[in-house]
DNA sequence: CCCAGTAGTTTGTAATACAAAGCATGGCGA
DNA sequence: TCGCCATGCTTTGTATTACAAACTACTGGG
């Protein structure tokens, strides 16, 4: 079946490019999580509740995380001048900066598979990528 | 940058199916990496140290994992005859049927996805993530 | 037979994650 | 306006995941 195939390529993909983010992040004492926060805080401030859905984890779990990302320095909290009860959550100046290190060294490691493409397969990639995994459902 | 986009969508492809992976193994009380041992030794009985550098981990931390899935009755310890210090790991007839579940459930979850492509781009897609992901480097 | 090296386990520590309980605030109905 | 339930987040308790360092058992060479 070709599905299958399909599946098998997603699945292997996602476990080797997840293994290139982790060892990124473990240079830099970030979990995969913890890297992904950074990644999502670099165009966005999110209350709590919504990049707790946004990563699919309990916001008891995020409490914890944002609290290690603000004793670093990276992260921090603010208060939502609408609703005294909701607490954003944004990049520091320290945090953004490390959150480009990072997205150009995932840059970087991911070159060599890139640069096996040609320009026009990677286009392609990408929309495949898009029109497959990008849509409702 | 063409290879900009291909980055993001390798990362959020990543992510999006390790989503539906951290998913279909909390509905079995698996973790993300237990699900992967289930997939690795349904077709290998490796020993402890090549299924940690399998999965890009400390042996140590492979002894935990294993104790915890052999005291479920998923996987069994074996002696390796030719090396008495060698521990060769394998699924349990339990554990090969949860493996095969766990897979019948993530074809079905990525089956949406999946056909939203016609074959020929499914096909296309195998190529690609093939291409870049599977070579050296 | 000794001894360096290899294979796994154990121990100690920190991070990650969830669930349940708790605290403060918000907003609605009487 | 007051009471009360819902919401947003934190705290607490527990299990898992992960690493590093120390330890045990075995191998193989000299």
């Amino acid at each position: 079946m070709t599905s299958d195939a399909l599946v098998d390529a997603l699945v292997r993909s996602t476990f080797q490019v997840a293994g290139v983010l982790t060892r990124i992040g473990a240079e830099r004492d970030l979990s995969l999580t913890q890297l992904r926060v950074l990644g999502i805080l670099r165009d966005r401030r999110p209350r709590m509740t919504e990049l707790a859905a946004f990563l699919g984890l309990d916001k008891s779990t995020l409490s914890g995380l944002i609290d290690r990302a603000e004793r670093r320095g990276l992260v921090a909290r603010g208060k939502n001048p609408q609703d005294r009860r909701v607490v954003d959550v944004f990049l520091t100046p320290a945090g953004l900066e490390l959150a480009e290190q990072v997205y150009g060294e995932v840059r970087r490691a991911l070159a060599p598979a890139i640069n096996r493409l040609n320009p026009q397969d990677r286009d392609q990639l990408v929309q495949l990528l898009h029109a497959a995994l990008h849509s409702p459902g």
